[in-house]
DNA sequence: GTAGTTGCAAACGATTTGCAATGTC
DNA sequence: GACATTGCAAATCGTTTGCAACTAC
């Protein structure tokens, strides 16, 4: 019994696809095999990705899906809170797994642009406190750290 | 007596100018009236600044100072640590003054935008702490406090 | 069948660069 | 006088858009 009706309704086994699917069915938008195939690749990256190593890596697969089709792909993500931009100096962007990733603050040299998640939990900690202090409902935030890594510092 | 030789020397009275005729004279580089005006009316505006601005107000005073010139000169200022730049999502950079300048973060409203700048010692050296950690040298940081302010919350 | 989607190429906008004339040291 | 700098226009680069053919629903 409650056999077929279990997934979507119990909000349990949602994963990134299902997120998108249903996203884009309500925006009366289509599913199609670019889509599925721009988010699988877009998810096999770990942490951030930059817009030339995804089209690289979907040209093997598929050497006729289109860059304008990417970067369409990749604003409708964003839309739909499964990614998250981001931009550097050089003028080009970056995109981030948004979806069931521990929030994280970043690391990041400012020669190379490597970049380093971590987390800590005293900071955000008082971050609470601070809001709190101001008299304001902590909703996110954004942590950057500006460095030089050690690679970088031997040049 | 010590009349004359005591600006530079000394390190004291040391300004924006100064700092900047420096670097250039060390970099076997020209200290030109465009240069001047450039840091004269960047160092006019608060907290950051556009380029669009920024050209903007240049041109009231000299109408042919080209755009490609102030770039030049922005990016000698970045170089010689005056200004810092930063990158924004629609591709545009902003420019913000560094020197003498307390650093402050920010809590941002999300519904009316209102910021508050605020400090935290604790949290400062909890950074530093984690650069050590992953061998980063510490530059600068960003950080961002998201929520709704008591007003706004209200509502 | 109707709208949304695709790939292509052209367009775009911010930033950079080559160059001949000019200015600084 | 040597060499950096300027303004201009053209080039560049990442990203966006118009369009005709195509595809999901």
């Amino acid at each position: 019994m409650d056999f077929d009706n279990n997934n979507l309704s119990q909000n349990k086994m949602l994963n990134e696809f299902d997120i998108f699917k249903d996203f884009l069915q309500q925006k009366n938008l289509r599913w199609t095999p670019q889509r599925k195939m721009i988010l699988e690749i877009f998810l096999s990256f770990d942490g951030h990705v930059d817009i030339e190593s995804l089209h690289q890596k979907i040209q093997e697969q598929d050497p006729s899906l289109g860059i304008a089709t990417l970067y369409r792909t990749l604003k409708i993500l964003v839309d739909c809170e499964l990614v998250e931009a981001h931009s550097f100096h050089d003028g080009k962007k970056s995109y981030e797994r948004k979806f069931r990733v521990q929030h994280h603050d970043h690391l990041i040299c400012t020669q190379c642009e490597k970049t380093i998640e971590f987390e800590h939990a005293l900071i955000e900690k008082y971050q609470i406190e601070i809001c709190e202090e101001y008299g304001f409902t902590l909703k996110s935030h954004k942590m950057e750290l500006m460095g030089v890594c050690e690679n970088c510092r031997k040049e």
